[in-house]
DNA sequence: TCTACGTTTAGACGAATTCTAAACTCGTTC
DNA sequence: GAACGAGTTTAGAATTCGTCTAAACGTAGA
C-alpha cells in the first residue's frame, strides 16, 4: 500500500517524502471529499507531529501535479446571483469569473430519477474560455 | 434607477435605507458574480462610511428576502477530489456531504457546442437529500 | 418630544489559508 | 566524513473572509 503511493508519487514527478505518503495515503484511499483541515486533522493521527502548513503545501502541490482535483465548485468564498431564475453557469479558468448560461441552453436526462438520491435541484458546472470574438 | 431599486426592495419587505438602496444597487444591476468582499469595496466607492457588517449583512437579509442567491455550489471551504476520472457530483443537503456520481449517470446535451464558450470541462452538481434505506 | 425598534458602526473574534524565515534532510562533492 | 546546496518541513505570524457584539444612530409613531 505505502509501496504503490510511492510509486505514484513518483510517476507523477514527486519525491515522496514521508508528510507527503502519509498525505497521499489517506486522501487517494477516501472516498469522502475532505477539507484541507479534514486532511491535516486525519493525517495527524499517524503522523502526529506533522505541522498545517506541509498539509497544506502538499495537496496544492498534488493539484499542481494532477494527482488530485480541487473541487471546481469549491469557490471558496461566498458569491451571489442576482439572477433568480433557473440558470446553469460558466467559469472563465482565466479570470475565474463565473457567467449566467440560460437554462434552456443545455439539458440533461436521467437527473430526476437518480437510484437512492431525492434531487431538489440540479445544475451543469461548465469550465473553460470565453472564446474571443462573439457577441455576448 | 434608484426609484427602481426601493420599489423592489419594498415590494420584498425589506426597509430601504441609504446603505441597502447602495448594495442593491450595485448587486441588481450587475451580471458579475461577486463575492461578498467585492460587493462592499464597490459599494465603498459610493457610499465610502459603509461598514463591512453592514455589506454582509445586507446580502445575507437579501438572500433570505429572495432578492438574491447564494451561489449553491461556493462551499466556503476548499474540498479535494482524487477521483480523477470524469463524474458528477451530489451535495447532500442535510450533512452538506459530497458524493461522486458515475458519469454514465447523466447524460448533458448541447454542452460542446455553447455559442461564445471554449468547454474544456463540465459536470452536473446535484443537490438534494440521499434517500434512506438503499444500498450505496 | 419621547419611545421603541430597526439599522449601522467599529472593532473584536474566529476559522481557513498563505507566508516567512529558520531548521532539517539527504544526496553529492571534495 | 565534513561541507555544501537543493528541496522539504516547521512554527508561528500574517492575511482573508465572514460573524458577532455592544454601542450609537435614525426614524416612525404615540
Amino acid at each position: 500500500m505505502t509501496h504503490d503511493v510511492m510509486t505514484v508519487l513518483q510517476e507523477h514527478g514527486i519525491q515522496p517524502s514521508a508528510q507527503r505518503v502519509a498525505v497521499a495515503e489517506y486522501v487517494l484511499h477516501t472516498d469522502e471529499h475532505p477539507s484541507a483541515d479534514t486532511v491535516w486533522k486525519e493525517v495527524q493521527r499517524r503522523l502526529p507531529q506533522i505541522s498545517r502548513a506541509t498539509v497544506y503545501n502538499t495537496l496544492n502541490l498534488f493539484v499542481e501535479k494532477g494527482l488530485l482535483r480541487e473541487l471546481e465548485f469549491a469557490a471558496g468564498i461566498a458569491v451571489f446571483d442576482s439572477n433568480l431564475e433557473r440558470h446553469h453557469h460558466f467559469i472563465d479558468e482565466d479570470s475565474g469569473r463565473i457567467y449566467d448560461l440560460p437554462w434552456s441552453a443545455l439539458t440533461v436526462s436521467h437527473v430526476e430519477k437518480l437510484e437512492g438520491y431525492e434531487v431538489h435541484d440540479y445544475q451543469v458546472v461548465v469550465r473553460g474560455r470565453r472564446a474571443p470574438r462573439r457577441k455576448r
